[in-house]
DNA sequence: CTTTTTTTGTAAGATATTCTTACTGTAACA
DNA sequence: TGTTACAGTAAGAATATCTTACAAAAAAAG
């Protein structure tokens, strides 16, 4: 009985992450929001997804929780497609005027 | 030619990083603004580090500006430039006999 | 260079969100 | 039953954000 993420919005998605991952890491909302110096209800509310979480909120919760902050904003890992990574070695091969004027021709052309 | 981030703020880094996307990508503010269903102004508030950034908001801008979400987050994306990860990303959608014609012209044009 | 247009920055009041504090609900256990 | 530990929630105060309009700056045109 796996518990499905469709249906959800990202911030109902992100608040299961969030509070997932403080479980994981053994913490109470209290310790969570002394550690963090913000008021436990604040973590409570962030966790039902009532409240948005910043940006700068995301990189501290990661930290605090010893998870990678991309897998909070709903990415499946912090990896890069390995396939893009190659392209994107290749590229370094040619001189940075070279890429400038490839990207404006890739910004003009069909797909 | 300081470009150092040192110094700044969390949300002053995010918001350079940003601001960069956007530009890589080639879109105004306005533009921005509307693909996103934002005011204009919010998108200035938010490059200028005025305003928070949710992660909502961040995993959206990753789409538009097709950059990584967590280097928008400040982590380092490999190490690879933000430009060359953006050129990557383009060429993905294109066919391999279509990049390769590409990397041709680039060969020959003027620097 | 001067003028015009485009793009971005910013002000101010209205609106909305978040914070703070205190209280409530629930489960575990003696 | 009563107690403890932890999490949920309510309400007003404090902040932040949104909206609209105008101003500044940058770019383009003449």
């Amino acid at each position: 009985m796996d518990s499905k993420e469709y249906e959800l919005s990202d911030r109902e998605r992100i608040a299961k992450r969030l509070k997932e991952a403080r479980l994981q890491s053994g913490l109470k909302q209290e310790q969570a929001a002394n550690l963090l110096n913000i008021q436990r209800p604040t973590i409570s509310e962030i966790e039902a997804g009532r409240r948005k979480v910043s940006a700068e909120e995301i990189i501290q919760f990661a930290d605090l929780y010893k998870v990678n902050p991309s897998w909070l904003l709903l990415e499946d890992d912090g990896n890069i497609d390995p396939s893009l990574m190659f392209a994107a070695r290749e590229l370094e091969k040619y001189k940075q005027e070279d890429i400038k004027k490839l990207i404006d021709i890739l910004k003009i052309l069909p797909k």
